[in-house]
DNA sequence: TCCAACATTATGACTGAACTTATCGCTATA
DNA sequence: TATAGCGATAAGTTCAGTCATAATGTTGGA
């Protein structure tokens, strides 16, 4: 009796990892399992809205509660700054500046940035190194009509990913995870072999309906992107 | 006045995009802003309580409420069956069993597991295709000791995956992405080159604290995974 | 037979109040 | 001076009740 919305989320969660309810079944309503838990209404909808959250279960007006068929699993990553994805790690962190340059926007670039013809972005390279071996490397682009601030950056001391949180707070962005092979530019980067598979995140971001920049970032050889869910 | 949870966590998270709340400074307690809101407590909370979840605020009780220094972004990917992320493509799926046969598990295999020595294993091997395409190379271990029932299954009409979501309705997962090179072997399952670069997905599954499966997802060169957050 | 109007129902949201818990900062004691 | 204890505070949780909303199924009329 009395229990938590803890409580009621784990039994719940219980009752479907058992079998005891089956997937697509429906499942008590909220007032009946207010009841049979004795707690209030209120309870027992906030332990069924947070499994829904996750997927578990599916939850219509009227047609009532039901377990999912195929439950949509989500698997949640934390999208870290390098900076703390490596002190984390226990190493020691290196950034390294490679190259900085205000240039018009390539094609592809403005199609990804929907920019202007003759639209100027800043291009950066940089490495990030882990206890001096080569953790990162990246390609970024940013968007000098969203952020004229940027040109008067310098980005030899701060990167430009803890340069751009603290430029803007929160944006919207798309990710996106592929695997690349390294070119013998890539690879002298970052210590391996020409053809080495390469892991590979781009970046889009926008801020008040801008896109502000585009980043490609490649892991050294070997790295993993792991997370539970 | 009369604001929604809805409209108070907008409200809160214009004030810290435009940064009219800095990064690292308090907000007012709940209680306050109940009060310039018109509405209770709880909403406010409600609002709160979901921002703190995405990452974009700090809650400690009675240190109050702070705007995150370095807002932990956090990406959500969904995991979908392979069936279904192909035909939400809109193209044809075709599932095709490569092999199936009963081993003593390999040692880095037991070690993944947590397997005794000597016990056996179900290896299986399939192809996914999408339009008659490869689409994605499945290369699946399960474990006979958590899954006796798979030593029956057919997995010659149905897949893996498939068959696992129906018998195991909900499981612990560990997931992880990296790129890997095509052999010889794969290039041909996948119509690829040898020395292609390959999205890599490895899963490992448990089911009430036994380890239950661990397969190993190889996507057709090209592949990427995408998502907004 | 078809369909529009309506009552029903389960979830969704909000309120105002109460109680719980973690923790900060102060104070009194060793 | 260090620290153990205590009170105040803000978030965390729960409650019972109300109103809102979406979707379903039924009823009655054309």
């Amino acid at each position: 009796m009395k229990a938590t919305f803890r409580d009621v989320k784990a039994d719940i969660l219980e009752k479907i990892t058992s079998g005891t309810w089956q997937p697509g079944s429906l499942i008590p309503n909220e007032l009946d399992l207010a009841e049979t838990y004795g707690c209030a209404r209120a309870t027992v909808n906030r332990a069924m809205r947070e499994l829904a959250d996750e997927g578990l279960i599916e939850r219509r007006r009227k047609a009532g509660t039901r377990v999912r068929m195929a439950p949509v699993r989500q698997a949640r990553f934390d999208i870290p700054i390098v900076r703390q994805e490596i002190e984390e790690q226990g190493a020691a962190y290196r950034y390294f500046l490679v190259s900085r340059a205000i240039v018009a926007a390539p094609d592809w670039l403005r199609a990804r940035l929907t920019l202007a013809a003759g639209a100027e972005v800043l291009h950066l390279v940089c490495m990030h190194y882990a206890d001096g071996v080569p953790y990162q490397h990246e390609d970024r682009w940013i968007n000098l009509d969203a952020l004229p601030q940027a040109r008067d950056a310098d980005f030899s001391e701060l990167g430009p990913n803890e340069w751009l949180v603290s430029a803007i707070p929160y944006s919207d962005a798309e990710i996106s995870f592929s695997a690349t092979l390294a070119d013998a530019e890539m690879a002298d980067y970052l210590g391996s072999t020409e053809g080495a598979a390469l892991f590979t995140v781009e970046r889009l971001t926008w801020w008040q309906d801008k896109a502000n920049t585009y980043v490609r970032l490649s892991f050294r050889h070997g790295h993993r992107m792991t997370t539970r869910y």
